[in-house]
DNA sequence: TCGAAATGAGACTGTCCAGTATCATTGTAT
DNA sequence: ATACAATGATACTGGACAGTCTCATTTCGA
């Protein structure tokens, strides 16, 4: 009985390697997305971040300051990685439903429900989800409508994409929705695009 | 220098008249959508509504038990309050007008970001803020597209309540624009009207 | 007139939590 | 081999705040 009552499987001690390190960062951010997701901001202490990440609080404070900066860092990430993704070689229609599909997504939603929780907090992170969300793919949708659809259609980008957010959009931030299924997304696109008139 | 150090202007102590209790209740609700609305409902303390209503904390305990039944009963006061305007004779394009006007103004836009923040918390606001905003909308949208445009233009009204909003309103939610000006929003009524082809 | 209702003022309690500090421990880097 | 960097575990501190309680005050209502 001298060994027996382990509660926790207790965490890697000593100082970690270089890879450990480097590793490390963004093991705790990942952790982060998942709590902060689901907590929201304000709810979250530093020791569910700490658990969730297999981590102790003190590395969390040296790694990053404080619990502002996880999260500004956490969402920065994310952001950033909304639209790494280039389109291989797809057209309007399939754009437009890999839109519909990801901005429906639980992660984004979440992550726009946080932001505009916070966004008197954090304003900057308002603005960077908005320039590199929501202005690359009207970007892309203007670059389709014009090379696919002719000059005159690149000006209904913006609309085009809000009709692809939508009701369901709307309703998935106030929680009212599940996520769309692909059929779904794909139809709510062809309707969107049919509504402006950019059937072929 | 025996009377001299009143720090704030006291509150009237005592038991109220019948009149003041009837109109209590409703004073607090005022003062808490404010407060609210500046710091949302994680950081506002009873504190800080008991002394926008001029009334003690006590007082706010005895008529509402605790801060989320005074969060819900104003939310839900506000959005019932959302639609109580009925129609005078307007058109669908002032309508419309209306519609973004209102969707845009600080106060909804300010309820909206409470609201989805604390969606996980309290999901009957996010239905009854659907239910009492955004459906009535279409509904009345939807009978003015019928009379005005013909029975086939009715089933358009989800996407042109969407149009409505726009990108304006989401940005709206990040806090990224301030309010639309009265030329603004009917111009951007127009240009919702005309992209589903909606003008006479 | 007078008891009791309703309140203001504010002290008090218990809890939660951010952030810090301490000490032991592990392993890196040299 | 060994100094020390980085960590885990955990205790601690200070502040904030929800909700309760006490006591004095005012006024209602009978």
């Amino acid at each position: 009985m001298t060994v027996s009552s382990r509660r926790t499987p207790e965490r890697k001690r000593g100082r970690p390697t270089a890879a450990e390190r480097v590793q490390r960062r963004s093991q705790i951010l990942d952790a982060a997305l998942a709590v902060f997701l689901e907590h929201g901001f304000g709810n979250t202490t530093i020791e569910q971040l700490a658990q969730a990440a297999r981590v102790s609080k003190r590395t969390i404070y040296s790694y990053f300051g404080d619990k502002a900066a996880v999260f500004t860092e956490m969402v920065q990430r994310l952001a950033r990685g909304v639209s790494t993704e280039p389109p291989p070689g797809d057209t309007l229609e399939t754009l437009a439903t890999r839109i519909v599909t990801r901005l429906h997504s639980a992660e984004l939603i979440g992550l726009h429900q946080l932001v505009i929780a916070e966004s008197s907090r954090f304003p900057e992170l308002a603005i960077t989800l908005h320039s590199n969300g929501d202005e690359r793919h009207i970007a892309r949708l203007a670059e389709h409508l014009r090379t696919e659809r002719g000059p005159e259609a690149e000006q209904l980008a913006p609309a085009l994409f809000t009709l692809l957010l939508g009701m369901p959009h709307r309703m998935r931030l106030l929680g009212l929705l599940d996520p769309v299924t692909p059929d779904a997304a794909e139809e709510h696109a062809r309707a969107s695009l049919a509504a402006l008139g950019l059937t072929r």
